[in-house]
RNA sequence: GGCCUCGUGGCGGAGUGGUUACGCAGAGGACUGCAAAUCCUUGCACGCCGGUUCGAUUCCGGCCGAGGCCUCCA
């Protein structure tokens, strides 16, 4: 356990404020979100919860240590969405005999989950301790279904679509605690036509009976004396009772969702469970976040107003690019997760430009050491109530800082991959086994040039696909080995002279590049060069405008000794 | 109708009973042949009306406006 974040502090839904928060079992801190139903892709309204829920994770594992936290999402895969969906995808196959139903239910739900997997990993999410289906867990809900009827709480009743176990709302006096809301006081009926064979129009459904044409299991229940059979499915509510209570237990820490769960679903799930067990809670702290919206309205399938996930990712439909799953990942988490967000183009890129400012910051790590007083910092402020905008601030504190400590970058390294983003090799020490290299070629330990080293397995690829860009620091590296050339390799030897060029190679080399741009950039570049000595403003602008125009932004410096121009460049966008 | 959330500068977005959020964009300057980059400086705010207070953007009340839940939805 970190001994330095000192309290997590966490809003919670049940008492309507931020309350410290103290584990049940500090060895093992629980924790269930409710996952997607798997019938269509995931929008990016739904990669919210999962985003702040991973970040969540991610900030209970730094506290009370990565084997001392369980997380459970399940994944809905019992539903008649993907009922629908699997007979207007698989109905003529259905129709013709050659797929039965359950088997095109199941190609639905597993390209939807696998889909979701996918998405949900570029997004920097981790894997849950558990993800359970709730296809698995069948029996357990016909269970919890008969104790709710045994303890007086659901009944057996015959409505228009067969017979169901439903849930009696009445039977619980606590009911509405969470979503704060008297059934009496509901305009029940206002948007739903009142059932008549329920006891109470908020009755809802545990079981449900099928009909052939939709998925079932063999289920048995004993109402009023009779044995009663009902081929049929779960009610949605019931599905993540039953498999919270399987790998969390009874009562645990945290359940999770988004706004518009807490009624009905999570009022239900709670009523089911603590009617079931006879506890007073089901979790201690329930988290809900806010929506996404465009144009400020809530992005929901039923508007239409969706994006997909999937889409934002390898579609150039927003903004003409596509757009990392860490981008996306940082734009949600720009805002407060209770706040609504404001989903557009402008958000990930600023998002992006943050991102690439933080990585630039965290490359220019060294070995130096690192200093936990930093990183505890940020977690602190995590800590209370997930505020990565407070969190993040302090962050870009730390990289704009004009002075920034040496061991503030390898503490921003630290963090940013500790929450989920991935960070970018150290520059310098990518660069520093070569560098070792380079002092044996010139030592004369072994027989080899500078260029070659540059060229190793370890530089090479990194250097091509531009991940490493001109830091500061490698360059720093280089520099100082010109010193020590200089100082220690005798000039009779020539080394001197041979090893500056190499350090131009090096310097050059530190761009995302081909060989054959990178030789076409240095005589573009040595050409202008040279019009510019001439003062012929127009073709060296000229020459300047053409490699902008293939990406390459020339930045214009001064030799500090010399006063010579040097130019370098810059692969934009 | 019931319940809930929110309303901060051009944009995004924190926070606080009395001094700067911060970021992006903008403006001015340094540098430069001009740009870019970098560095320095800087303008712009707390929906409306009352109340409490020495003092409110911050607390209370009312109003207006936006959104959400009450139907599947993250």
């Amino acid at each position: 356990m970190s001994e330095t974040v000192d309290q997590l502090r966490f809003y919670n839904t049940l008492t309507r404020t931020k309350e410290a928060f103290t584990p049940i079992d500090p060895h093992n801190v629980r924790m269930y979100v409710c996952g997607p139903t798997v019938y269509d892709f995931a929008h990016i309204g739904n990669a919210r919860p999962v985003i702040v829920f991973d970040v969540l994770y991610r900030l209970l594992r730094h506290v009370y240590g990565e084997k001392h936290v369980t997380y459970a999402r399940n994944i809905t895969d019992v539903d008649d969405k993907i009922n629908a969906r699997a007979l207007r995808d698989y109905g003529a196959g259905i129709s013709a005999g050659t797929l039965s139903l359950n088997e095109a239910i199941r190609k639905v739900t597993e390209k939807t989950a696998s889909q979701f997997h996918a998405d949900v990993k570029a997004l920097g999410c981790l894997e849950p301790t558990f993800e359970p289906r709730a296809t698995e867990h069948i029996g357990g809900m016909v269970a919890m279904a008969q104790s709710l009827i045994d303890r007086g709480n659901a009944y057996v009743a015959t409505g228009a679509e067969g017979r169901e176990v439903l849930f009696d709302t009445s039977s619980m006096p606590d009911y509405g605690k969470l979503s704060n809301r008297r059934l009496d006081e509901q305009q029940a009926g206002a948007r739903i036509e009142v059932k008549e064979y329920k006891k109470n129009p908020g009755d809802f459904v545990l079981w449900k009976e099928s009909a052939s044409d939709q998925p079932g299991w063999a289920a048995h229940f004993h109402f009023e004396g009779q044995g009663v059979d009902i081929f049929g499915r779960p009610g949605w509510h019931i599905e993540c009772s039953v498999m919270s209570r399987h790998h969390l237990g009874e009562v645990f820490d945290i359940h999770g969702g988004g706004l518009d769960l807490i009624f009905p679903h999570h009022e239900n799930e709670l009523a089911q469970s603590c009617c079931a067990h006879g506890t007073d809670v089901m979790a201690n702290v329930w988290m809900h976040n806010g929506f996404l919206q465009v144009e400020g309205r809530k992005m929901s399938k039923s508007e239409g107003n969706f994006v997909t996930i999937n889409e934002l990712l390898s579609t150039e439909k927003f903004g003409g690019r596509k757009w990392p799953g860490e981008v996306l990942r940082l734009a949600m988490l720009m805002t407060h997760y209770r706040e609504p967000i404001d989903f557009s183009v402008r958000k990930l890129e600023e998002a992006s430009g943050k991102l690439q400012k933080w990585k630039q910051f965290a490359a220019d790590r060294t070995t130096s050491p690192k200093s936990i007083e930093v990183s505890e910092r940020f977690f602190q402020l995590l800590g209370d109530d997930l505020n990565t905008v407070e969190a993040f601030s302090y962050l870009d504190s730390l990289v704009n800082n004009k002075k920034p400590r040496e061991s503030d970058h390898f503490a921003v390294a630290e963090i940013i991959e500790k929450i989920g983003f991935s960070a970018p090799r150290s520059s310098f020490s990518d660069a520093s086994e070569s560098v070792k290299n380079v002092i044996d070629v010139l030592s004369g330990k072994t027989v080899g040039n500078i260029e070659n080293i540059v060229n190793s397995a370890v530089l090479r690829p990194l250097l091509k696909s531009g991940q490493l860009r001109p830091h500061a620091r490698t360059l720093a590296a280089i520099i100082a080995l010109q010193d020590w050339a200089n100082r220690f390799v005798p000039e009779n030897l020539g080394r001197a002279p041979e090893f500056d060029r190499e350090v131009q190679r090096v310097k050059s080399l530190i761009a995302p590049v081909s060989d054959a741009e990178e030789d076409h950039l240095r005589a573009r570049i040595d050409a202008r060069l040279a019009f510019i000595r001439d003062k012929n403003w127009a073709e060296a602008d000229r020459i300047r405008d053409e490699l902008l125009a293939q990406g390459v932004q020339l930045k214009d410096g001064k030799d500090p000794q010399t006063g010579d121009r040097v130019t370098t460049w810059e692969v934009v966008r």
